[in-house]
DNA sequence: TAGGCCATCTGGTCCT
DNA sequence: AGGACCAGATGGCCTA
């Protein structure tokens, strides 16, 4: 892994090049963060195909004439995806804020986030569970029960699983920061 | 220039 | 029927 997170961040997104293209076409709606209503054809980004690389494009893809025609219907849809894909990277981006090692000057790349997550929670478990070291109180009723169940299968999951989570996981972060 | 990461488009499939 | 979800394709940006 390289370290190229903070040069990400000068780069331009493609949602904010696409903002770009939108001042040229229309205001930007923006009903949430990282929203942008390019119903354009994807704008600046798909320029390329649009422009000149149809030949290549088009020998696997389809031509959509409907939605250089003006389908609605599709154009709907890639919004309702654009958006849909908007509220996952948010949910990563709050994932991010969540691990301690987001703190610092790298953002974290999706596969970093979740593998890092992964074995936090691991290791938060392992942590937890070595705390409590069994000491649950007696199962009393449903929810009781519930937990103790929990705490079975955890332990069970962590025993199966290699020794060493916490160590992994801070490894990890030691490697993330070395931007290696 | 190659490789990594990402955003977007798209059609298919599943779900309500 | 229409929206949500998914995976493949494509191309832009960046670093080494």
């Amino acid at each position: 892994m390289k370290s190229k997170r903070k040069a990400k961040r000068n780069r331009k997104t493609s949602v904010e090049n696409d903002q770009e293209f939108q001042l040229e076409m229309e205001p930007a709606s923006s009903d949430h963060e990282g929203s942008e209503k390019s119903l354009n054809l994807g704008g600046k980004r798909r320029k390329k195909s649009i422009d000149n690389g149809m030949a290549s494009s088009a020998n696997r893809r389809k031509q959509y004439p409907g939605v250089k025609g003006g389908n609605v219907r599709r154009l709907e849809s890639n919004e309702r995806e654009r958006q849909r894909m908007h509220k996952l990277n948010n949910a990563f981006q709050a994932l991010r804020e969540a691990i301690p090692h987001v703190k610092t000057e790298k953002t974290l790349s999706k596969i970093e986030t979740l593998t890092l997550a992964n074995n936090y929670i691991k290791s938060l478990t392992a942590i937890i569970l070595g705390m409590s070291s069994g000491c649950l109180p007696q199962a009393e009723g449903e929810e009781s029960s519930n937990t103790s169940k929990l705490f079975q299968h955890y332990q069970q999951q962590l025993e199966e699983e290699d020794d060493g989570r916490l160590s992994n996981y801070l490894t990890q972060i030691h490697s993330f920061r070395e931007g290696s």
